[in-house]
DNA sequence: TGATTTTCGCCTTCTGTTCGCATTATAGTC
DNA sequence: GACTATAATGCGAACAGAAGGCGAAAATCA
């Protein structure tokens, strides 16, 4: 499939997050005012391409009849970078060098997530075993119940689940042999949430 | 394929960043401010440089028309077919359409292999829930422990543990719930291992 | 009939290609 | 080590074609 010029990137992603808001596509005058277009030419030719490049269809003269063709809708795959690993109760050993790994971009958050190997089974009962990867998204708060990264007492880092209870964070491990930690909101600092989890036998 | 100068190898990861964080490429103006180079011809001998020696692929004359070839691109994700749903006991529901999804090329087997999305949680304990994505690789025998979509009688296709025992085969679901099924040989036919698995939050 | 999509010419800007020439590496040979 | 052929790196200018854009008219659809 054809690579897309700077435009034609742009215009395919409005595309596709008209078509996830409304339910269907734009109309061309919808698409040539969003892009300050004065003539429908112009979008006309745009959706052309984008349709030779194989990345929509559309019905021949039908209203909003573009569509987003799945083997593309489905996304490309990111570069992230493998960290290192983490374990309940243990630093993140940094990998040395750069080390990369691919992930679906459905599986990433955003750009700037990371990926670690989990040491141990200290996650065992949310299905995340020792050796596999997990997605990180890169942020500094988290909502109750998401797995996090976090930072205590500004030296031991560890995997858990997170938990705002009376005032206090409860960090909870997922493997009934473990304890669940209570710690003042000052102790803890989130610095990611697991937005996805891949494992190869 | 070919080594790559210094220089090369700079322009190669910057083609690779540009389109990972753009998705699309930059052109050769973009790519000589980056580098410092105020001639046009030279970043075009460096991508011509770099097509001879199959690090990348450009269409003649086209805008931002540069892609990076999959193999040592680095990258490597595949497009596997997503088939449909797999569960204990139910044959695979197929998806409408032909969709697909990214799998990272470390995942994936060798052979062609498609990916099966999990319903249920007959494979709970070993940390595959309901919702994952089975990635499949395509063959007929498997190895003690593995785990297998195996077709039972030419109906039901299933995810199970499989073993060889006394000239019978066991079908071991990881719940507890759940009991192990012993069948003749010639009743159950693998359809194809599992050795990866996805799973998004 | 009204809302949209398609088509037609024409224009401007962006981008890739080519040509000739100069300056370092790099590697092989005497 | 000196010498040499070759590849890599670099410059600037000229050029051609692709990409992006306009307005209006024609064609379709609902």
């Amino acid at each position: 499939m054809l690579p897309l010029t700077k435009r034609q990137r742009e215009i395919l992603d409005y595309l596709s997050e008209f078509i996830q808001n409304h339910g269907y596509a734009p109309s061309l005058e919808e698409i040539g005012r969003r892009f300050n277009l004065s003539s429908l030419a112009t979008v006309h030719k745009h959706l052309s391409n984008l349709q030779e490049k194989g990345f929509i269809r559309r019905a021949w003269n039908r209203s909003r009849s573009v569509e987003l063709v799945p083997a593309r809708a489905g996304g490309r795959a990111l570069e992230l970078p493998l960290l290192g690993f983490v374990a309940a109760g243990h630093p993140i050993e940094a990998v040395a060098g750069s080390e990369t790994i691919a992930v679906p971009e459905t599986l990433a958050g955003k750009r700037d997530s990371y990926v670690l190997r989990v040491k141990g089974d200290s996650m065992i009962d949310e299905q995340i075993r020792d050796g596999d990867f997990v997605i990180v998204e890169d942020r500094k708060t988290a909502d109750n119940g998401e797995m996090v990264i976090a930072l205590l007492g500004g030296t031991d880092v560890t995997l858990k689940k997170f938990y705002r209870e009376n005032g206090r964070v409860r960090l909870q491990p997922a493997n009934p042999a473990m304890q669940p930690l209570m710690v003042d909101p000052e102790q803890v600092q989130v610095q990611g949430v697991v937005v996805g989890v891949m494992r190869k036998y």
